[in-house]
DNA sequence: TGCTTTGTTGACAGCGCTGTCACGTTGCAT
DNA sequence: ATGCAACGTGACAGCGCTGTCAACAAAGCA
């Protein structure tokens, strides 16, 4: 039997040679580098598809001292957010033949930072896209960028100054709020989000804010603590059915806790949305997995992971640094998904 | 400011300098290569842990024609399988210091295997794992075996031969069907999952050998295909409740085909489980999260995922290659999950 | 026109490590 | 003793790529 036609794998040389250029050439072209004329690049390109090359990643790493690495750092996420996130941010180290390094990390290890760093420098980490709660780590944020790492956060950031790729928190709870008003409700209760989160607070602000426009109290008690998972949502969501006077609407900070909610309310054979309107806040594909579909905010991970990867890559590209203040903000757009669950009433 | 302090990295020739060794004997010792005699190998390491050093994974990557990752191949998994499969994944590779690299492929793209094996030429990929569908490609298999790649393959297996880490699909499904029996339902319809996926056939196995071995047959009508997705499962259960003696009980292939059962049933104000019982399969968080609580059964994913990265991690380290045959299979336990989605019929 | 500046390209020297091979040193059977 | 494995070690040549620098061409300037 014929062992396996170890084929050599295609290298610069052979992109080179087909080109008729210098490898030195090619990597100019592959590295983006200026100073290459139109036809040379464009012979090369040529080149490169046809033989289907791809650097390699070790090779570079070694001469050029980087891992052409970024890595993704992440705490407990929900599956739907990572798989999303993480589609979004593979795709974008592939445009532009990077590695991606996961890290799934704990917010509160007290050792997070010199973790990170660690983890940074061994690996020659060229950047670092965080997510939520990590992204309002102050001295997370200020360890990477005083190690000159470039990074970049997703969905929130509180007080640090890293380019971002988010949506407007605040104003997609403030019109998700609006919406349950417009259907004629004033009885409206609210799940907070995980403190950890820097979100949890803008989500609260919009609704607070779209409550206090339209001139409607918030009862006392109509507005719990949750942890952005089921089982917190239940327990806020048990306390509110529990009032005297129970609200009309709950508007909870994500779908997993409004959910809840609806499970709640079932279980307590109260009829949704007839009884009690319920919104939720993510889009997970939960939303429209449940009876009744459920009213949410979507947001486009997927895109933001895409947008936050492609900020760390442009600016490993450019600046070959962070030294630069590129301080962008990608604000992405939300869209308000109304579904069953907050349907009219009558 | 002060630039980051480029130290220069501690290389294996400090090391070798500092034991007064060869850097051949130095890389000898952190490969666990045999014949160092134990004083040298002693000197070397008492070096190794005083100047701190860790061995630069690019160059021994390019020397080594090896990337030290293993990867991961999938196709459009759900969110949640994805997650916990990689979390498992992960975990092997980290304690066996290994990377991971993902690659989400498409099993019906023509150029598949030559997809898959360019980019594992390219990148030095040094073992993959693979999961549902593309587990029953054997043109993959075999493309894989023939370059000598160690593979391992999670959840099914076709009749290919790579290494596995399994449920045993047919038991799983032909015990839940015997739970439904033993709930006092006899018209029992069933929703086959995505014909890719040959776990979808040892499902339906077992649910007709349950019916069988009962001596039940199944109404015409009562099999339907599904595609593991929600909006299937959702034309399904039309289907089913279309008819003229509808059942009293739907086994659907996963937990999303089964939600949209239930969704479809509220929807036509069907009580579940009162008239309708429903069963699915996988335990995905979803089942937790929807009213009533989803009977399914649970497949630990997340412990799989280890197995199989560590069946591909030991062989990669016993052979140096995938010579000797070492069919492997890890046959984990499932469980049945009940809850309320089949609670006794009254 | 001659001379500088800018743009474009390639030759070459490593990056830090491992594979190969050759050399010296043991241990053990004769 | 003697021969011959097996053991232990190091010299050296790359792995495929990027950084540096020098060569040369094109373009701008006096």
């Amino acid at each position: 039997m014929v062992k396996g036609n170890h084929m050599r794998a295609v290298t610069i040389d052979d992109v080179a040679k087909k080109a008729g250029v210098s490898i030195k050439t090619v990597s100019r072209v592959v590295n983006r580098e200026p100073n290459v004329r139109a036809a040379t690049k464009e012979k090369v390109e040529v080149a490169i598809k046809e033989l289907n090359y791809r650097p390699n990643q070790s090779a570079r790493g070694l001469a050029a001292r980087r891992s052409y690495m970024i890595g993704l750092l992440y705490d407990n996420p929900s599956p739907n957010y990572l798989a999303n996130l993480q589609s979004g941010v593979l795709e974008a180290c592939h445009e532009k033949d990077f590695g991606l390094a996961l890290n799934p990390v704990s917010f509160h290890d007290p050792d997070l930072v010199e973790t990170v760093v660690h983890w940074v420098r061994q690996s020659s980490i060229d950047g670092v896209v965080l997510t939520p709660p990590l992204t309002d780590s102050i001295p997370l944020l200020e360890a990477l960028s005083q190690q000159n790492i470039p990074s970049a956060v997703i969905s929130s950031r509180g007080t640090g100054d890293a380019p971002a790729a988010l949506i407007d928190e605040e104003e997609a709870a403030y019109e998700m709020t609006r919406h349950l008003i417009a259907s004629g409700h004033r009885d409206i209760a609210f799940i907070k989000g995980h403190p950890d989160h820097y979100a949890s607070g803008l989500r609260e602000k919009g609704f607070l804010r779209a409550m206090e426009s339209e001139g409607m109290p918030v009862a006392p008690g109509f507005v719990e603590q949750g942890y952005f998972d089921f089982a917190s949502g239940q327990e806020a969501a048990s306390r509110l059915l529990d009032l005297p006077k129970r609200p009309t609407a709950i508007f909870a900070s994500n779908d997993d806790m409004a959910a809840a909610v609806i499970f709640e309310a079932h279980s307590r054979k109260i009829d949704v949305p007839g009884e009690l309107a319920v919104a939720g806040f993510d889009d997970t594909p939960l939303s429209r997995q449940i009876w009744p579909g459920l009213t949410t905010v979507r947001q486009p991970i997927r895109a933001m992971g895409h947008q936050a990867a492609s900020l760390v890559l442009d600016t490993l590209a450019a600046g070959k640094g962070a030294d630069e203040e590129r301080k962008d903000v990608i604000q992405v757009d939300f869209e308000l998904m109304i579904r069953g669950s907050t349907a009219s009433r009558r």
